[in-house]
RNA sequence: GUGAGCGUAGCUCAGCUGGUGGUAGCACCGGGUUGUGGCCUCGGAGGUCGUGGGUUCAAGUCCCAUCGCUCACCCCA
């Protein structure tokens, strides 16, 4: 048995890479005129870092993250999601005394053991932003409108989910109405509600039992308990959105799966990806930063799941054309390929996308190979063009070709064929 | 962690109530065109039928186990 990848692992092969890059590209583009700046963080980190900031009491520390002690004893854990590791370089080397305001974001790979599905792995990509030094909430509207531009500007549809959490003043007020009324209902509420009654009340809202939405109709909201200052904030939001004619939708029943989340929440959603919906999410983490052993300053971020932009992207749309070649030489005979084989090194010193074939097959075939890399030309280099001391060079879309000399002067004849292809291709 | 479905050529898949592995499509190699790609045509190569047991005269096919993949639960990007 030959050695395969590990469970939840991907290769990202060739034919998908083109879809990566543009996704990263547009991404990097987006980013930098909502003045983000490109942090790189590393993959391993003390455990305490997630324990701390996701919460202990979270599936995701408590079930699914890597984690291991090295080779000192120490436990180190490979990162399961991007903020915590974002906070503590920000904090690490003071960047808040640099700018009043800090806009981050990071591309990388992110870890957790759950079981593989459509849409998740146990290695998986996110892009992550983050911005830390303000609690206005205009600037909340403002990386929502960020993550809605980009999702835009690569041509997916997705809805927008909205809401808030609260804050450490008024949630608690709220959990303790919530589990009341759950309380009333123990015993006819489905297995998992009833587990989740007592684990992580807000999730039983979530819930996809039919007969438990009925029950959570007339179930409290958050939102009819948030403390004043939320309140104003989430109210600041949704205007906010509406002024940049950013469709949302407000879901009281959104909850984070990362304690560190407060008041605005956001995600964005498909109904494309089976049981994954949500292809980016985030929220505000006022407090986290102070939380992790930096100064008392505000934040708000997002993830978007890069994996799940790659399928939706191919749902959407045709296959990219595969790579496009300038020039392919068709070479025959040991003569011949010799003087091909410097030729093909002195364009490409040119700027030319070039190639032959190496392993002396018939002419035919070569022409074949020509097509296949969808080369703009071929320069045919036979015996007969040797003993003519000649080259024909084909345009393979209009198949007309000319015959020219071969070169004196290598390196002369190499840039004049090159620059002459290239301005007949523009 | 729980459940379900599926493992046959590089890929996508036929293969009936067990009876010698498919002229199947795509891709690959070669010929037709002794030196010219895409289209056409002819041919070729390519397989421990996931693995290990069992039943049987005979197993890709039935049974058991195991591994792998996929989807769903859960959770999440």
């Amino acid at each position: 048995m030959s050695i395969r990848a590990l469970k939840g692992f991907k290769d990202i092969l060739p034919d998908e890479v083109g879809i990566w890059q543009r996704i990263e590209a547009t991404a990097r583009d987006v980013f930098h005129r909502f003045g983000f700046a490109e942090i790189k963080v590393p993959i391993l980190e003390k455990t305490e870092l997630f324990a701390r900031s996701i919460g202990e009491a979270t599936d995701i520390v408590e079930k699914e993250m890597y984690t291991f002690t090295d080779r000192n004893g120490e436990s180190v854990t490979m990162r399961p999601e991007g903020t915590a590791a974002v906070l503590r370089a920000f904090i690490e080397h003071s960047l808040y005394a640099k700018l009043p305001v800090q806009k981050l974001y990071t591309v990388g790979p992110m870890f957790r053991h759950e079981r593989p599905q459509k849409g998740r792995l146990r290695q998986f990509h996110q892009l992550s932003c983050e911005v830390l030094g303000s609690d206005l909430p205009r600037l909340d509207a403002e990386v929502i409108a960020m993550a809605w531009l980009l999702i835009n500007e690569l041509g997916i549809t997705v809805s927008l989910e909205i809401n808030s959490l609260g804050c450490p003043e008024c949630r608690p007020v709220f959990k303790d109405t919530l589990v009341k009324f759950l309380d009333e209902r123990a015993g006819s509420l489905c297995e998992d509600c009833e587990r989740r009654r007592h684990t992580n009340p807000l999730r039983v809202l979530d819930c996809k039992s039919a007969h438990c939405q009925e029950q959570y109709v007339d179930a409290p909201s958050i939102l009819d308990h948030l403390c004043r200052g939320c309140q104003d904030h989430f109210g600041t939001v949704k205007e906010s959105l509406a002024q940049l004619e950013i469709p949302f939708k407000i879901n009281s029943f959104m909850v984070r799966g990362l304690d560190y989340y407060n008041r605005t929440t956001f995600e964005l959603i498909t109904d494309a990806l089976g049981a994954q919906s949500a292809v980016g999410a985030g929220g505000r983490y006022d407090g986290l930063v102070e939380q992790l052993g930096g100064p008392s300053l505000p934040g708000i971020g997002f993830a978007m799941g890069m994996e799940r932009l790659v399928l939706l992207l191919q749902q959407q749309e045709a296959q990219a054309n595969g790579p496009t070649s300038d020039l392919f030489i068709a070479a025959l005979g040991e003569e011949a390929q010799k003087i091909a084989f410097a030729i093909l090194h002195g364009l490409r010193k040119n700027g030319l996308q070039a190639g032959m074939d190496i392993e002396g097959r018939s002419l035919k075939s070569q022409m074949k190979q020509a097509g296949r890399a969808n080369a703009a030309y071929t320069l045919i280099l036979g015996e007969e063009e040797m003993a003519k001391k000649i080259a024909i060079l084909r345009d393979m879309s209009t198949r007309a070709q000319e015959e020219i000399p071969l070169p004196e002067d290598l390196a002369e004849w190499c840039q004049a064929l090159a620059a002459k292809i290239k301005s007949n291709q523009c």
